[in-house]
DNA sequence: ATTGGTGCAAATCCTTTGCAATAGC
DNA sequence: GCTATTGCAAAGGATTTGCACCAAT
């Protein structure tokens, strides 16, 4: 337990935004000077496999960390990418089937509400284009 | 209209598992012989843009394509990262909000069912690392 | 001749890793 | 002192891009 360690938790923890390390890191550059890339990588890292931050996926090509253990979905916006935490009632309703689907085992769901975010909303985000489902 | 396009795009329609980039690429290789991996990243890229593929986000760093443009789901192998359609009656049933959420404007539901294919349950996949929701 | 598509290699972005220096117990 | 952690720089994988060449109109 040292003292970047608890740099990075808190850094997830108040950014509501779901961070990537980059931004990870640039906030604790602004809050304390210095600290390695790499060992905000090596951190999150060890914190997620520790259980006390969650690594969610995006459509983009980063990982994002979310202190917020408990079942939610996220609103994802297409522009900024930024996520914040939603917890949508009709989503809790849905089960995963009680057995196999064909010889796969489901272990969990994964649902992301995207769209575009306030601000993106205004100055019209790019285009969709990742698109899965409905 | 080319005949790599054409190349492309049946690579990826031959493909159930919902290929990367450069699983097409050596689809095309075993098959024609050449074609070049940026070319591969070019087409599809255009393929997706044209709204004859979609391009879908996967829980791994790779981008992997789906020739199904009909609204479904995704079973997601967290073992090889294979993709398989599905669809889920009880998850059509499932709306987005009529309005917009503080403010964020939805646009659509992106669900991913993530488990173990039978292949990799035999050999016990790696463990569950990357979660999101529920 | 002109426009667009292709191949190759170099560049970019995000992330991980080897290794020596360092910190904490 | 020992072991785990850090920083730096280099390596890595996926994807994109600059540019010259080629193909079809």
């Amino acid at each position: 337990v040292t003292a970047q360690r608890v740099a990075v938790f808190r850094a997830v923890l108040q950014d509501l935004s779901h961070p990537t390390a980059d931004a990870v890191h640039r906030a604790i550059l602004a809050d304390l000077g210095s600290m390695s890339l790499a060992t905000v990588y090596r951190t999150l890292e060890f914190l997620a496999g520790g259980g006390l931050l969650r690594r969610v996926s995006t459509p983009e090509s980063v990982s994002r960390f979310d202190a917020n253990l408990a079942p939610h979905q996220h609103l994802v916006c297409r522009g900024c990418g930024r996520m914040r935490d939603w917890d949508e009632a009709a989503l809790h309703r849905v089960r995963l089937p009680r057995r196999s689907f064909a010889g796969f085992r489901p272990e969990m769901l994964d649902i992301r509400i995207v769209g575009l975010c306030e601000g993106c909303a205004r100055g019209a985000g790019p285009p969709l284009t990742r698109t899965t489902g409905r």
